[in-house]
DNA sequence: CGTAAAACGAGACGAAGCGTATTGTAAATG
DNA sequence: CATTTACAATACGCTTCGTCTCGTTTTACG
């Protein structure tokens, strides 16, 4: 993580982790695939302490809280490692179905959980559809973090929260 | 791009670019910075015929036209090449820059278009906020496109611009 | 025309980084 | 205590990169 945030993730080798950490290449080779791979683990267990669902009571604000304390997350230094380890993803369909499997779909569950309490308690849709949803709110997202058009910032989630519920949500009396 | 579509974004490289024009290098360096700018040049004139926008006189239709026509592209052999820039732009910052000049911003143009004569229609709330509705109608279909956990099909374009004019839409009457 | 400059095809070159193989040393295993 | 496993170090062959050096067209212009 140190020659991650030192070099950036395109000039990472696994030659540079192999000195850095006084190891040879080949005890890297035996317990990771590749660079992405390695990468996509100490990331995993660097973010283990799992960011706490919000639980304010509406669905709106759990939402907005959410995505809020994801943008400060990549903010504070995540974002480069996140759009590296995408951007494998990409080149490399093999990891990702690995990225999927190990950090997408993770969080994609947690905004589904938000979003199943939002129905339980009458505030969104019974027959609203979910997976839609959730690509509504991480799709802009990704997005910005990947295109660097606009930044992540509260506002933003705010606006992505309040639009979605307008799109989804039951009209609260008044 | 007949390279392109045999071997793939990926394995594609310059030293193949040149043998297959029967070319130098040297020529290829001459008149491009590196393969992601190639490709974005390339893949550019490809694309030339510019998609037409559409205009149905109603604002969702236009929206889930133009996306529907968008997703067809990607659907027909686009798809890996877009991915492919996007990694190179993930990895190398200035290549970034360039793609969101000359392919990701004209796009987001051509919505803002659509977006602004549902403005002048009298559809879309006045003091919508475009910018934002644009990264919510352009975020999913890229989440879908580089993340591939589930299709970009037509139903995907009805839900989000259904959904999208819910959120900034006026009320019809009736 | 005719000649000088520019662009060209071919491919050699050094620099990186990859992933594997080798070698001798240090742990651990039982 | 013997054997197996893991290890650090580093050499290796491979691929691709981007630059360079050749002669050989092709182009531009007097």
């Amino acid at each position: 993580m140190d020659l991650l945030r030192e070099e950036g993730y395109a000039s990472l080798t696994i030659d540079g982790i192999a000195h850095r950490a006084g190891v040879g290449k080949q005890t890297i080779y035996r317990w990771w695939k590749g660079k992405p791979e390695l990468v996509l683990e100490a990331f995993a267990s660097y973010a283990s302490r799992e960011i706490p669902l919000p639980d304010t009571g509406v669905a709106q604000a759990d939402i907005e809280a959410f995505l809020a304390t994801s943008f400060r997350k990549l903010n504070e230094g995540a974002a480069p490692v996140v759009r590296g380890l995408m951007a494998d993803a990409i080149l490399d369909p093999a990891f990702g179905d690995l990225l999927r499997e190990v950090f997408i779909s993770r969080r994609r569950d947690a905004l589904k959980t938000l979003l199943e309490r939002g129905i339980a308690r009458g505030e969104i849709s019974a027959d609203a559809d979910i997976e839609l949803a959730v690509d509504m709110l991480f799709g802009p997202m990704w997005y910005r973090l990947l295109n660097r058009h606009a930044p992540l910032n509260r506002r933003f989630a705010s606006g992505l929260a309040s639009r979605l519920m307008q799109g989804i949500g039951i009209a609260p009396a008044g």
